[in-house]
This record gives structure tokens, C-alpha cells and sequence, in this order.
DNA sequence: AGTCCACAGGAAGGGCAGGCGA
DNA sequence: TCGCCTGCCCTTCCTGTGGACT
């Protein structure tokens, strides 16, 4: 594009209208007036965690739903509505939220223990103390509040899965060594069965109260979008018909409420940049199709070089074949380190590098046995031409520049 | 009924980077 | 600076296993 090309795209990007007024609304941290089918939940929450206002603490509560279900949402909300009431009328009661998946930040014990004790004003180094130090300090943290401190702890079955139940145990026992503060945890999970994982010390303890989430189905999530687009979209932004679609492919999807909002999202976002005023079904198909992608590529942009090359291994090879076994992509991705000048890495750890790619959803990878000649993981791919693509370019560019 | 393949996947631990406290 | 800590990636060693073949 030449200069004055650019300009004039400038240009023209400002002086046409958008189809959006206010695209936060569809954003997942847009807090939305009027929460749309969950007044049980809302309701049960609520008179859960009430006790906390008069200074008891209240049963621990276990939260569970698929992604997208209002968990994260109505826990902000009961949040604020207490505190609220809290600083109203002068009680003391702290409520900490912490999203235990966020990479670097809390998806360790260590890490989860110094992010509390930072949300309760202790000053704690973000590595280098032994974790029994770490534990005594955001011990005093919570000594120093007094009233009661509820601790909700977002996607805490990601936690629990890679680190044990360990900590979960000292946090259900830590009232015992408490007088004046009281402590009453929050757990919020996407796994239906995650108390599977737990001991059943923790599990009792931990799962006083419990709330379930159900998936929306196709007609609240088009009541949810149906409100959420007054607000975000300008009038007669969108075809009829959009809204519909977009809920149908969500609810397919888990009835997942957060992604109905990014297609929506997705799909003004290619009509604005189509130079098209009006969002169409077409849009919608094109925002699945780009959503899907993001996804992948970013997942495999985190990954460690040797995964990347093992992908890259198996993406070669599944353009001739459907079906392939570890043994042979382990092969071929020695052949490949020697050529990229790359010292290669056990079989155990490649095969713990493929079942890692299998549960972030880049490849499908099942276990299979073949009887007389053994038992192996049957590994294909179902990503598009274009994703495809853009994976390979990536591990391309990457192996180039290393190199240099 | 027993064997045996080709791995899966658990456990333990090494080595390194990043960081703290003395 | 040194000793120590955690997290991460990785290796080594190991046991387990579904089912075709004998």
C-alpha cells in the first residue's frame, strides 16, 4: 500500500461510521446491568456469602460450569454487591479474586499465595522465598484484616490438576489458626467432575455449598446477545438472522455465552473492515473461522521450540496420510533437529510434548492398541487449510531466524 | 492361555535461569 | 558474592496395558 493509499484509508476509517456504539459490551469484562437467567444462581450466592455481613463466616462454596456459563460474572457481581453493603454500612469483609489460570501470575502455589498476600497489601518478592515463607507472610496478611476475607479462586481445577490438592488443604485448615479474622473460600470450576482429583478431606470441607451452572441453550443466549447488541451495535446494524446464528453455533458449542459474544464481536469487527455498514450471516461464518485461528496460532506461539517442531513434524505428515503413530513421528522429528541443527529430546518427552498438544485441541491424539504390534497414540489433524498454513510459516520463520 | 509389541505415562531427580537475603 | 529457593524443561528408569498373534 502506498502512502497516499494509507492516508486516505485514514481517512476514510474516521469519517465512517462504525457499526458499533460501544463495542465493551461485548467484551467478557463488561459488567451488564440486568444479568440474564441466572437469578437462582445469583440468589443461592447471595444467600451463601450473606452471613459474612454480620461477621460469620460463611460455608465455603464450590461453583461449577462449562466455560462461558456466567460463573466468572455472577461472582463479580455478588462481589460488588457485598462490599457495597459492606462499606455502607461499616463492616469489615474483604473479598479477593484471583483467576488461577493466568499464566505467571497465579498458576502456581507459590504464585497464588503472593498474589493473595499482595491483594491484602503484603509486599512479597514474585520469586526467591521458600514457599513455607510465603505462607507465613500472607498468613500475617490475613491476621492484620480482622472480619471475614472470602477468597474466590477462578478456574481453580487448572490449579489443582497441575499442582495437587496440597494447598486447598491448608486453606480450608487455616481458620483454626485464626481469631479475629475468618476465612471462607470460593472456588470456581469448569470441570464438572474436578472433585475427582481432590482428597476427600478437602472435597468435604471444600464443597459445603455447591452452585451448577447449565449450559445456556440456544434461546438464552439469543436473549443475552438480543441485549447486549442494543447496546453495542448502532441501529439496524445487523441482519436479521445474525443474532440466531451466532447463538445456535455457540450454544453447539457448550451453550457458551462468551463465545456467542466473539463471534458477535468478530463478525461487526469483519463487516467494519469489509466497508460494509450492515452485519451479515456471512460475517459470522468468516468471525468462527478467524476466532478458530487466533486461538491456535497463539496457543502454539507459547509453546516450547521442541513442541513447535514436533507439530511442524506432524503437520508434514499428515498431508499424505490421515492417521499416524508416535513412533514414526518420533523419526521424523529426529531427522528434522538434525537438520535444523537442533539437539533432539527423548521419545518420553516427545510423546508428553504430543499429549500436551492434544489437550490444548492443536491435534487429536488417541490411544490406541494394535495388538500384536503394540499399543501407540493414533494422532490426526483437523485444522484448516489455513491454519495449517500459517502454523507452518510460523515454525518456518522461526527455525530461520534462530539460525542466524 | 500366554506372549509380546510399542508405546503410555508415573516418579524421581538433574540442570539451568531468575531472584532473594545476608 | 554465596547459598538457597522456585519454576521449567528435560532425562532416566520404570511399570502398565489392549489385543493380534502363537
Amino acid at each position: 500500500m502506498s502512502q497516499s493509499n494509507l492516508k486516505s484509508m485514514f481517512s476514510n476509517y474516521v469519517d465512517k461510521e462504525s457499526v458499533f456504539k460501544n463495542k465493551d459490551a461485548l467484551t467478557t469484562n463488561y459488567k451488564p446491568d440486568n444479568i440474564l437467567h441466572r437469578e437462582q444462581q445469583i440468589n443461592d450466592l447471595g444467600s451463601i456469602l450473606a452471613p459474612s455481613l454480620k461477621g460469620n463466616d460463611p460455608s465455603n462454596v464450590f461453583l461449577y460450569g462449562s466455560v462461558g456459563t456466567g460463573k466468572t460474572l455472577i461472582v463479580k457481581h455478588v462481589k460488588g454487591e457485598l462490599k457495597t453493603v459492606a462499606k455502607d454500612k461499616d463492616i469489615d469483609l474483604n473479598v479477593l479474586y484471583i483467576n488461577c489460570k493466568m499464566k505467571k501470575v497465579a498458576d502456581t502455589e507459590y504464585r497464588l499465595l503472593a498474589k493473595l498476600a499482595r491483594q491484602l497489601g503484603e509486599d512479597v518478592p514474585s520469586t526467591g522465598l521458600p514457599t513455607d515463607e510465603i505462607y507465613n507472610r500472607f498468613f500475617e496478611a490475613l491476621k492484620e484484616q480482622k472480619g471475614v476475607v472470602i477468597i474466590a479462586l477462578d478456574e481453580i481445577d487448572a490449579l489443582v490438576k497441575k499442582v495437587g490438592d496440597e494447598f486447598l488443604y491448608n486453606l480450608t485448615r487455616i481458620n483454626d489458626d485464626l481469631d479475629e479474622t475468618k476465612v471462607s473460600i470460593l472456588g470456581i470450576s469448569n470441570d464438572l467432575n474436578f472433585t475427582e482429583y481432590m482428597d476427600s478431606r478437602v472435597k468435604s470441607s471444600l464443597s459445603e455449598e455447591e452452585i451448577i451452572f447449565p449450559p445456556y441453550n440456544a434461546i438464552e443466549l439469543r436473549e443475552i446477545l438480543k441485549e447486549r447488541t442494543d447496546k453495542a451495535f448502532v441501529d439496524d446494524a445487523l441482519k436479521d438472522g445474525v443474532i440466531s446464528k451466532c447463538s445456535a453455533l455457540a450454544a453447539q458449542e457448550h451453550g457458551d455465552a462468551r463465545r456467542a459474544l466473539d463471534l458477535l464481536r468478530v463478525a461487526g469487527e469483519l463487516a467494519e473492515r469489509s466497508e460494509t455498514d450492515l452485519i451479515e450471516k456471512e460475517h459470522v461464518d468468516r468471525a468462527q473461522d478467524k476466532i478458530e485461528r487466533d486461538r491456535v496460532v497463539e496457543t502454539v506461539r507459547s509453546q516450547p521450540k521442541h513442541s513447535k517442531l514436533v507439530l511442524y513434524t506432524i503437520l508434514d505428515m499428515t498431508e499424505d496420510e490421515d492417521k499416524i503413530a508416535t513412533g514414526d513421528v518420533y523419526s521424523e522429528y529426529k531427522d528434522l533437529c538434525t537438520e535444523v541443527d537442533v539437539s533432539e529430546l527423548t521419545q518420553r518427552r516427545v510423546s508428553g510434548l504430543i499429549s500436551e498438544l492434544d489437550m490444548l485441541g492443536v491435534i487429536n491424539a488417541k490411544v490406541i492398541s494394535k495388538g500384536r504390534y503394540g499399543r501407540t497414540r493414533q494422532i490426526s489433524v483437523d485444522l484448516s487449510e489455513s491454519i495449517r498454513g500459517q502454523l507452518e510459516k510460523m515454525v518456518e520463520d522461526n527455525f530461520y531466524l534462530e539460525d542466524e
